[in-house]
DNA sequence: CTCAACAAGATTGTCGGCAATCACAGAGAC
DNA sequence: GTCTCTGTGATTGCCGACAATCTTGTTGAG
């Protein structure tokens, strides 16, 4: 889209997933003019477009600030992730091509090269990096689904949840686990079985909502403790 | 949300469900300044919650404009909508409280009435009330599944599919029909059965999907004649 | 006649400033 | 001490004007 807006939305996308912007910070609009380098009036709309993809939450007359998820909101996103990846993962089956599978195959690959050279205390970079493979994977598949609705709707309920805090939630183990969780994925996609593909990857959203629960001890958002929080 | 926002929001919503926007009308922020009586600020910020809400298309330097549909895009939307309705419904179906169903019942004793005492031709008025009984519905079994994100992706999609000129399309027959497989998916969440209610739905959906379906032959969204849009 | 380059007009994008609204601190009554 | 009211500062909401961009009609070459 539009410059500005494109800039601004990315600049403050990046600083939210970064963890500088942290969760249930006020966002300014005067702020991040001066973040941004533009005006109020296109960081409105990337705030805006923001809280359409889920990164942010906009209320009237007090603003936007960067969502505080309970673990009753992990679980409706993860609930629907498993839904609608799944019944992307089944439309993919019968439809992924050749170079798409290729791709996915690297991405595996990729990923075992990361998990096996990391330490349970790696810097952002390197969270960054994983949550950034994990992220191509699913768009692959969602692609492979051709269908452009679907693959909207689990962009506005992925973004915040996929973010690079989720990856220094994982232990070593639980990774290598989800990735050759992936790699059944794969191999489901390959051999064209749309019912083996739902399952496998319904299974891995499920064990990545694991992960984050593990953590979000039950809530009602407000007046818990900060470890509670995301 | 804010009120001049909210203004905008409205009426151009309304102009479009009532057909006076007609799809693929192009919608330019200085005429809807004039149509809403606020300034251009507030007309751009409705749009973009317009296009979020399905009911325009926004493209960068070009402005908005009413979405056309495809025979895909139907597709697409229905689709999606019986997946996740279905689900809703499975969800409803051991939470819904006793109020709820009251409500639902009564819908379902309006839209009865509504249908006997209408012809084939009626007004936009009369296509206005059967769509926002059906709305009422769907909505009443949306809240009953007690899962926010969830109302909120089926709201994205089901917006225009939903629209006025929806109901213009049923005959008699079909209408009735309608209505009695809405009031099964009454009797399933009366009675607590997931399954059943899942079931239901789904073919209520599907079903609607035919009768749009029936008339958008398939097509590229271009170049096609105006009978076959939506 | 076809096509490409260009120019004029129309439309969206961006900005800074003013208006409306809200949160919060402080004063006063009980 | 607590509760309510009020005013002040901070922040979002809204506006009109200017800048950037796209669309479209025209002109000229080939």
């Amino acid at each position: 889209m539009s410059n500005a807006v494109e800039k601004a939305y990315q600049l403050i996308r990046d600083d939210i997933l970064s963890g500088r912007l942290a969760p249930g910070q006020r966002l300014r609009e005067e702020e991040l003019t001066r973040l941004t380098g533009v005006s109020r009036t296109p960081v409105r709309e990337a705030l805006r477009r923001l809280e359409g993809d889920g990164y942010t939450i906009v209320e009237a007359n007090r603003g936007a600030s960067v969502p505080v998820y309970s673990k009753r909101d992990v679980d409706e996103i993860y609930g629907l992730r498993a839904l609608l990846e799944g019944h992307a993962a089944r439309r993919a089956a019968t439809r992924i091509s050749p170079a798409q599978i290729s791709a996915l195959e690297q991405l595996i690959a990729d990923m075992k090269v990361e998990a096996e050279s990391h330490s349970p205390n790696d810097g952002i970079d390197s969270q960054m990096r994983r949550t950034q493979l994990d992220r191509s994977f699913h768009e692959i598949v969602l692609t492979a689904a051709d269908n452009n609705r679907l693959f909207t709707l689990v962009s506005q309920l992925a973004q915040v949840a996929l973010s690079a805090r989720t990856f220094g939630r994982y232990d070593p183990v639980d990774e290598l686990r989800a990735i050759e969780n992936l790699a059944e994925v794969v191999r489901a996609l390959k051999t064209g079985h749309p019912d083996w593909a739902e399952a496998t990857i319904r299974s891995h959203v499920h064990n990545a909502r694991q992960v984050m629960t593990a953590v979000a001890e039950d809530s009602s958002t407000l007046g818990q403790s900060e470890s509670d929080r995301f």
